[in-house]
DNA sequence: GAAATTATAGAAAGCGCTTTCAATAACCCG
DNA sequence: CGGGTTATTGAAAGCGCTTTCTATAATTTC
């Protein structure tokens, strides 16, 4: 494995002068340039990582921690999102690197140690202690949503809250009235965000919210399932559901089968649609109405966002909110007669 | 951000001696030890990650590429995969390392800048190319699968030909002579072994593999659903299916509830369980009978298994075949009487 | 008590790269 | 043609750590 200074000796140039050609400076005479790239071809040479990142202080790595406990994580859209993400920093030759913990100690570690140029942040909680600690430590980061915090911070989120108005809407133009919510996990802000967007829909009509319509669970096709079967358990069951992810809908529609219940027909659906590759809406047996905003782009928006950051941008210039499209299929009609 | 150098002036140490202190050489005194360790702590120093690496030669990471046109890395039980491994790893203050390319080329630039100290090599390919690279290059991985290849290397695989074979025999058992499967892609290891099994049991019966029966896809919740669709459009419809993952089931399932028939009445069906955490099967409408190897497991032996190799261990001593459970539920019965 | 061990710590040489600073050669201008 | 650029290269100093090789002091051995 040739290194800087075979290659350099190869050469007869000095370390300095061949670093210059292969980096791209501009002092490198064209010509010079040429030889030591065609030589570095031939002797297959690569510069050594750690050896580069030492000398220059940078990591060239974003970090990801998954949290163990946090089964937000283990659902398939995380898949979509790390795929974006990974390719778009791959395109410029940076890598991700994934480590296991719980709580901030990683965080801490990993940046003073500068094993990553900066973290993102994933599943934030409605009030985030990752986002304080790391801005605390002037360490860059990117949350993937957001949270309520004292200070700026880099995010990429989508406009949950607007997205759930929408689809709320929607159903109550269509006459609902009993409309039931299954949403994500109570202490993250994206289901805060949601709940907000449909609270809002109510309240425009003078609606008051029925607890026993509105439910936070984990993504996962079983609670999809089993919160269905609860919200037609009793004698008020909703004519419409809104339901926050792919995976709970799959649940949702299975126990709608077994109720004997049509969707689309005697019950309203309206899924969020994360765009995931391994399950789309439009092929479902009614196509469902959702609203979407795939999230693979957000993993690929975010690598850049972290990009930009450690190239020197400011936080406020990395805040984006990216927009829900609702795409209205056969999933949604008008409300039953009484 | 306190180094070794301030570490050791404030110490009025060598460098020499509180690095050998830090990383728990016996040469050096009990005493001076445990001062070296205090005054790490009140100074809050972290090695540099970089500069370590430089100075051991080693990465202290090891390396997962996301092939992007390979989907089977878009599919939920990668996350699980993902999850076992990373944790881990990162119990031994190991990251991994996630970067994103097509062909070998990205392996080999990983190894010769020892950005990783070895890969795994995820859904392997019958034969598979990337096995005979890092082979040829003496560069440690382990294979999640197997793959054909002229030299011994290192694997973690599940019994799937006996799975397979085991499962098959129970429908035939129970009586059922038409049997489809729905395996995985054509090109992958697994695939092949499965069908290797499903091959073998229907001739210890005599019988002859029925191509409308068989069919490869990728694992997604929508191909379960049109090639179910399919099975059942011709006139010989089968009266037991075999699948290969819980999302192709999910598909399975939703076609099964539209053609009318009753999973494990008019239908049986055994799934392959990789037990994802978001997929239950257990928790079916009809609770599903199963042949099941969790996953993660893989991914936490893997993990294992690599760092055994780094450490010296011969790849003949890390290559291990994890049995399969085959779980009988309620969606296997006797065959429907003609 | 002298010679030989052993315990402990320091000096210094890397690891392989980047980058500042200095040096030289080539070029320009009036 | 001489002083002043400008283009191009090299020398060398790090980056922050590990580790070999020495050196010294303390201990043991007969």
């Amino acid at each position: 494995m040739a290194n800087l200074k075979d290659l350099a000796e190869h050469l007869g140039l000095s370390q300095a002068t061949v670093s210059r050609a292969l980096n791209g400076y501009s002092t490198v005479n064209a010509e010079t340039r040429r030889k030591v790239q065609e030589a570095a071809r031939l002797l297959n040479y690569r510069p050594n990582t750690s050896a580069r990142r030492l000398a220059t202080g940078r990591a060239g790595a974003f970090g990801l921690v998954l949290e163990q406990s946090d089964n937000l994580l283990n659902d398939p859209h995380f898949v979509d999102f790390l795929s974006g993400f990974t390719q778009e920093l791959a395109a410029q030759d940076l890598d991700v690197v994934l480590t296991s913990a719980e709580g901030l100690a990683t965080y801490r570690r990993y940046a003073s140690t500068s094993k990553v140029d900066g973290f993102v942040i994933s599943a934030p909680k409605v009030k985030d202690a990752r986002v304080a600690a790391l801005t605390e430590m002037a360490f860059p980061f990117v949350v993937h949503g957001q949270t309520e915090a004292d200070a700026p911070y880099a995010f990429y989120d989508i406009a949950n809250e607007r997205a759930f108005l929408d689809a709320t809407r929607l159903l109550l133009n269509l006459g609902h009235r009993r409309i039931a919510l299954i949403n994500g996990p109570a202490d993250t802000m994206f289901a805060r965000q949601r709940l907000d967007g449909f609270h809002k829909a109510l309240a425009e009509k003078g609606l008051p919210p029925d607890p026993r319509l509105i439910h936070h669970a984990t993504m996962s096709e079983d609670e999809g399932y089993a919160l269905t079967r609860q919200l037609f358990a009793g004698s008020e069951a909703p004519t419409a559901i809104l339901c926050s992810s792919t995976l709970q809908t799959l649940g949702l529609t299975r126990r709608l089968r077994e109720e004997g219940l049509e969707m689309g027909r005697d019950v309203s659906v309206i899924s969020h649609d994360d765009g995931l590759s391994s399950m789309k809406t439009e092929n479902f047996s009614v196509p469902l109405t959702v609203t979407r905003a795939p999230i693979r782009e957000a993993g690929q928006e975010i690598a850049r966002m972290l990009v930009a950051l450690g190239n020197g941008a400011s936080v406020e210039t990395q805040q984006k909110t990216a927009p829900v499209e609702l795409i209205v299929r056969a999933s949604t009609s008008a409300a039953p007669q009484e």
